[in-house]
DNA sequence: ATTGTGGCCTGCCCGC
DNA sequence: TGCGGGCAGGCCACAA
Protein backbone atom coordinates (compact mmCIF):
# COMPACT_ATOMS: atom_id res chain seq x y z
CA UNK A 1 0.00 0.00 0.00
CA UNK A 2 2.38 2.47 -0.97
CA UNK A 3 0.55 5.79 -1.45
CA UNK A 4 2.15 9.39 -1.91
CA UNK A 5 3.44 9.50 1.70
CA UNK A 6 4.85 6.10 1.65
CA UNK A 7 6.91 7.16 -2.17
CA UNK A 8 7.69 10.42 -0.43
CA UNK A 9 9.73 8.57 2.26
CA UNK A 10 11.24 6.41 -0.54
CA UNK A 11 12.32 9.77 -2.50
CA UNK A 12 14.20 11.32 0.26
CA UNK A 13 15.97 8.11 1.17
CA UNK A 14 16.75 7.96 -2.41
CA UNK A 15 18.53 10.97 -2.35
CA UNK A 16 21.35 10.29 -0.54
CA UNK A 17 22.90 8.08 -3.71
CA UNK A 18 22.21 11.30 -5.55
CA UNK A 19 25.27 12.12 -7.39
CA UNK A 20 26.66 8.67 -7.59
CA UNK A 21 27.53 6.84 -10.75
CA UNK A 22 25.49 3.85 -11.59
CA UNK A 23 27.79 0.38 -12.52
CA UNK A 24 24.95 -1.90 -13.41
CA UNK A 25 20.97 -2.73 -12.82
CA UNK A 26 20.38 -6.04 -12.40
CA UNK A 27 16.75 -7.29 -13.03
CA UNK A 28 16.31 -11.21 -11.69
CA UNK A 29 12.95 -11.34 -13.38
CA UNK A 30 12.34 -9.04 -17.08
CA UNK A 31 8.67 -8.96 -16.18
CA UNK A 32 9.11 -6.35 -14.14
CA UNK A 33 10.38 -4.07 -16.66
CA UNK A 34 7.89 -2.22 -17.93
CA UNK A 35 7.52 -0.11 -21.46
CA UNK A 36 8.56 -0.65 -24.81
CA UNK A 37 11.96 -0.36 -23.88
CA UNK A 38 13.95 -3.24 -23.05
CA UNK A 39 16.64 -4.57 -20.92
CA UNK A 40 19.46 -3.88 -23.50
CA UNK A 41 18.40 -0.10 -23.59
CA UNK A 42 17.92 0.33 -19.58
CA UNK A 43 20.97 -0.80 -19.06
CA UNK A 44 23.36 0.91 -21.80
CA UNK A 45 21.00 3.89 -20.56
CA UNK A 46 22.29 3.38 -17.06
CA UNK A 47 26.00 2.45 -17.23
CA UNK A 48 28.37 4.73 -15.91
CA UNK A 49 25.61 7.23 -15.71
CA UNK A 50 25.08 9.39 -13.14
CA UNK A 51 21.92 9.47 -10.53
CA UNK A 52 21.26 13.52 -11.18
CA UNK A 53 18.07 13.76 -9.48
CA UNK A 54 15.09 11.95 -7.36
CA UNK A 55 11.80 13.46 -7.88
CA UNK A 56 8.28 12.15 -7.27
CA UNK A 57 4.91 12.62 -8.48
CA UNK A 58 2.23 10.59 -7.13
CA UNK A 59 3.23 7.07 -6.69
CA UNK A 60 5.53 7.46 -9.03
CA UNK A 61 9.38 7.82 -7.76
CA UNK A 62 11.69 8.80 -10.93
CA UNK A 63 15.30 8.37 -11.05
CA UNK A 64 16.94 11.12 -13.33
CA UNK A 65 19.83 9.21 -14.66
CA UNK A 66 21.30 10.87 -17.22
CA UNK A 67 19.58 12.45 -19.91
CA UNK A 68 16.97 9.49 -19.40
CA UNK A 69 14.55 9.09 -16.87
CA UNK A 70 13.68 5.83 -15.15
CA UNK A 71 10.29 5.38 -13.11
CA UNK A 72 9.57 3.09 -10.18
CA UNK A 73 6.14 1.83 -9.21
CA UNK A 74 5.61 0.01 -5.88
CA UNK A 75 2.49 -1.47 -6.38
CA UNK A 76 1.29 -2.82 -2.98
CA UNK A 77 3.58 -4.37 -1.37
CA UNK A 78 7.49 -2.25 -2.83
CA UNK A 79 9.79 -1.21 -0.70
CA UNK A 80 12.73 0.51 -1.55
CA UNK A 81 15.74 -0.40 0.29
CA UNK A 82 19.27 2.29 -0.30
CA UNK A 83 22.39 0.98 1.29
CA UNK A 84 20.81 -1.59 2.95
CA UNK A 85 18.38 0.29 5.02
CA UNK A 86 14.45 0.63 3.85
CA UNK A 87 12.57 4.11 5.35
CA UNK A 88 9.78 1.78 5.79
CA UNK A 89 10.01 -1.47 7.77
CA UNK A 90 6.53 -2.61 8.40
CA UNK A 91 4.17 -2.24 5.44
CA UNK A 92 0.89 -3.65 5.64
CA UNK A 93 -0.41 -6.26 3.28
CA UNK A 94 2.98 -8.07 3.57
CA UNK A 95 5.85 -9.62 5.43
CA UNK A 96 8.86 -7.26 6.48
CA UNK A 97 10.76 -10.04 5.92
CA UNK A 98 13.76 -9.73 3.25
CA UNK A 99 13.41 -13.24 1.14
CA UNK A 100 15.79 -13.27 -1.88
CA UNK A 101 12.92 -13.98 -4.28
CA UNK A 102 11.31 -10.62 -3.64
CA UNK A 103 14.46 -8.54 -4.92
CA UNK A 104 12.84 -7.26 -8.05
CA UNK A 105 15.21 -4.55 -9.22
CA UNK A 106 19.34 -3.62 -7.81
CA UNK A 107 21.00 -0.72 -8.90
CA UNK A 108 25.14 -0.79 -8.29
CA UNK A 109 26.84 1.96 -7.75
CA UNK A 110 30.46 2.61 -8.92
CA UNK A 111 30.84 4.12 -5.57
CA UNK A 112 29.68 0.93 -3.75
CA UNK A 113 26.69 0.06 -2.04
CA UNK A 114 22.95 0.00 -3.82
CA UNK A 115 19.81 0.68 -4.19
CA UNK A 116 17.15 -2.31 -4.64
CA UNK A 117 13.53 -2.67 -4.85
CA UNK A 118 11.98 -5.44 -2.72
CA UNK A 119 8.56 -6.42 -3.59
CA UNK A 120 6.83 -9.96 -2.86
CA UNK A 121 3.49 -9.47 -4.97
CA UNK A 122 4.75 -8.13 -7.55
CA UNK A 123 2.78 -5.46 -8.95
CA UNK A 124 5.18 -2.77 -9.16
CA UNK A 125 7.68 -2.51 -12.04
CA UNK A 126 10.32 -0.18 -13.37
CA UNK A 127 9.65 1.81 -16.49
CA UNK A 128 12.62 3.84 -18.92
CA UNK A 129 10.86 7.35 -19.82
CA UNK A 130 7.75 7.00 -18.18
CA UNK A 131 4.96 9.28 -19.51
CA UNK A 132 4.57 11.60 -16.99
CA UNK A 133 1.68 13.14 -18.60
CA UNK A 134 -0.19 10.49 -17.65
CA UNK A 135 -0.36 11.40 -14.23
CA UNK A 136 -2.49 14.16 -12.68
CA UNK A 137 -1.29 16.88 -10.34
CA UNK A 138 0.09 15.36 -7.13
CA UNK A 139 -2.35 15.16 -4.40
CA UNK A 140 0.02 16.92 -2.09
CA UNK A 141 0.32 20.02 -4.09
CA UNK A 142 -2.84 19.78 -5.64
CA UNK A 143 -4.64 23.80 -6.30
CA UNK A 144 -8.90 24.10 -5.39
CA UNK A 145 -8.96 25.53 -8.94
CA UNK A 146 -7.26 21.99 -10.26
CA UNK A 147 -8.97 19.88 -8.21
CA UNK A 148 -12.40 21.38 -9.07
CA UNK A 149 -10.96 20.10 -12.96
CA UNK A 150 -9.99 16.91 -12.02
CA UNK A 151 -13.62 16.17 -10.60
CA UNK A 152 -16.02 18.22 -12.76
CA UNK A 153 -18.16 17.01 -15.53
CA UNK A 154 -17.90 13.13 -14.13
CA UNK A 155 -20.27 10.75 -13.33
CA UNK A 156 -17.72 8.43 -11.53
CA UNK A 157 -18.19 8.42 -7.99
CA UNK A 158 -16.34 10.33 -5.90
CA UNK A 159 -14.40 7.47 -4.24
CA UNK A 160 -13.05 6.22 -7.73
CA UNK A 161 -12.02 9.48 -9.29
CA UNK A 162 -9.98 10.29 -6.50
CA UNK A 163 -8.07 6.72 -6.86
CA UNK A 164 -7.79 7.71 -10.78
CA UNK A 165 -4.41 8.27 -10.75
CA UNK A 166 -4.61 10.32 -14.36
CA UNK A 167 -7.17 13.11 -12.67
CA UNK A 168 -5.17 13.25 -8.81
CA UNK A 169 -1.87 11.23 -8.47
CA UNK A 170 -0.69 9.81 -5.09
CA UNK A 171 -3.82 8.86 -3.44
CA UNK A 172 -4.47 5.16 -2.56
CA UNK A 173 -7.17 3.51 -1.09
CA UNK A 174 -7.09 4.22 2.60
CA UNK A 175 -5.86 7.84 1.91
CA UNK A 176 -9.34 8.29 -0.19
CA UNK A 177 -11.39 7.31 2.84
CA UNK A 178 -9.55 8.78 5.55
CA UNK A 179 -9.85 12.47 3.61
CA UNK A 180 -13.82 11.63 2.50
CA UNK A 181 -14.10 10.74 6.34
CA UNK A 182 -12.91 14.13 7.35
CA UNK A 183 -14.55 16.01 4.80
CA UNK A 184 -17.38 14.52 5.75
CA UNK A 185 -18.44 13.76 2.14
CA UNK A 186 -20.17 10.42 1.08
CA UNK A 187 -17.97 8.33 -1.22
CA UNK A 188 -20.63 7.28 -3.52
CA UNK A 189 -21.43 10.95 -4.58
CA UNK A 190 -21.35 11.71 -8.28
CA UNK A 191 -18.38 13.98 -8.82
CA UNK A 192 -20.80 16.26 -10.80
CA UNK A 193 -23.26 16.42 -7.78
CA UNK A 194 -20.31 18.95 -5.35
CA UNK A 195 -21.48 22.03 -4.76
CA UNK A 196 -18.38 24.64 -4.68
CA UNK A 197 -18.02 24.76 -0.55
CA UNK A 198 -18.07 20.79 -0.60
CA UNK A 199 -14.95 21.29 -3.45
CA UNK A 200 -13.54 23.71 -1.07
CA UNK A 201 -13.93 21.51 1.80
CA UNK A 202 -12.41 18.52 -0.34
CA UNK A 203 -9.05 20.58 -1.55
CA UNK A 204 -8.62 21.15 2.46
CA UNK A 205 -9.34 17.71 4.03
CA UNK A 206 -6.44 16.41 0.78
CA UNK A 207 -4.38 18.91 1.80
CA UNK A 208 -4.85 18.32 5.96
CA UNK A 209 -5.39 14.39 5.54
CA UNK A 210 -1.81 14.07 4.02
CA UNK A 211 -0.36 16.44 6.11
CA UNK A 212 -0.89 15.01 8.97
CA UNK A 213 -0.54 11.46 8.19
CA UNK A 214 2.73 12.08 6.71
CA UNK A 215 3.74 13.55 10.22
CA UNK A 216 2.25 10.01 12.18
CA UNK A 217 4.24 8.47 9.60
CA UNK A 218 2.34 7.08 6.84
CA UNK A 219 -1.05 5.99 4.82
CA UNK A 220 -2.19 3.52 7.58
CA UNK A 221 -2.35 5.67 10.50
CA UNK A 222 -5.72 7.15 9.92
CA UNK A 223 -8.41 8.15 12.24
CA UNK A 224 -10.59 5.65 10.84
CA UNK A 225 -7.94 2.35 10.09
CA UNK A 226 -8.66 0.40 12.91
CA UNK A 227 -12.37 0.55 12.55
CA UNK A 228 -11.88 -0.40 8.39
CA UNK A 229 -13.68 -3.18 9.76
CA UNK A 230 -16.93 -5.09 10.45
CA UNK A 231 -18.55 -3.53 13.21
CA UNK A 232 -16.36 -0.79 12.94
CA UNK A 233 -17.76 2.77 14.46
CA UNK A 234 -17.17 6.03 13.33
CA UNK A 235 -14.63 7.63 16.12
CA UNK A 236 -16.75 11.17 15.34
CA UNK A 237 -20.09 10.02 15.98
CA UNK A 238 -19.97 6.32 17.19
CA UNK A 239 -22.11 5.42 13.71
CA UNK A 240 -21.45 2.35 12.71
CA UNK A 241 -19.35 2.20 9.06
CA UNK A 242 -20.53 1.28 6.31
CA UNK A 243 -18.87 -0.67 3.48
CA UNK A 244 -19.16 -1.06 -0.23
CA UNK A 245 -16.88 -1.30 -3.23
CA UNK A 246 -16.04 1.53 -5.13
CA UNK A 247 -13.54 1.82 -7.90
CA UNK A 248 -12.64 -1.77 -7.78
CA UNK A 249 -11.65 -1.11 -3.65
CA UNK A 250 -13.37 -2.01 -0.56
CA UNK A 251 -14.61 1.57 0.90
CA UNK A 252 -15.41 1.76 4.45
CA UNK A 253 -17.49 5.14 5.48
CA UNK A 254 -19.75 6.61 8.22
CA UNK A 255 -23.49 6.78 7.10
CA UNK A 256 -24.05 9.07 9.62
CA UNK A 257 -21.61 12.17 9.28
CA UNK A 258 -20.73 11.75 5.19
CA UNK A 259 -23.17 13.02 3.31
C1' DA B 1 -15.34 8.32 -24.52
C1' DT B 2 -16.37 7.05 -19.82
C1' DT B 3 -17.06 3.99 -16.18
C1' DG B 4 -16.96 -0.52 -14.12
C1' DT B 5 -14.92 -5.25 -13.45
C1' DG B 6 -11.57 -9.00 -13.14
C1' DG B 7 -7.07 -10.57 -12.63
C1' DC B 8 -2.33 -10.34 -11.63
C1' DC B 9 0.42 -12.21 -7.09
C1' DT B 10 1.66 -13.44 -2.24
C1' DG B 11 0.81 -13.73 2.67
C1' DC B 12 -2.27 -13.66 6.43
C1' DC B 13 -6.40 -14.89 8.86
C1' DC B 14 -10.48 -17.25 9.70
C1' DG B 15 -13.48 -21.22 9.86
C1' DC B 16 -14.21 -26.06 9.28
C1' DT C 1 -4.12 -29.42 13.88
C1' DG C 2 -3.94 -28.29 9.04
C1' DC C 3 -5.84 -26.78 5.03
C1' DG C 4 -8.24 -23.87 1.84
C1' DG C 5 -10.99 -20.01 0.72
C1' DG C 6 -11.38 -15.19 1.05
C1' DC C 7 -9.35 -10.96 1.30
C1' DA C 8 -5.99 -7.10 1.10
C1' DG C 9 -5.40 -3.04 -3.00
C1' DG C 10 -2.11 -0.66 -7.24
C1' DC C 11 -2.74 -0.89 -11.78
C1' DC C 12 -3.79 -2.58 -16.31
C1' DA C 13 -6.51 -4.99 -19.92
C1' DC C 14 -10.83 -5.49 -21.22
C1' DA C 15 -16.03 -5.12 -21.23
C1' DA C 16 -20.25 -2.58 -21.45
Amino acid sequence: MPELIEVELYRKSAARAVGRTISSVTLPNLTYLKGTQGLDALQSATHNQNLNQVRRKGKLLILDIGDRSLGLRFGMTGRLVVDGKTPIERLLYTTPKVQRNHIRFVMTFAQGSELAMVDPRGFGNIELQPDETKLGPDAANISRQELGVSLKNSNATLKARLLNQQKISGLGNLLCDEILWRAGLDPRRPCRSLKERELDLLASSIKRTIKVLTQRGGSHVGDIQDQRRKTGICPKDGSELHRCSLGGRTTWWCPEHQR
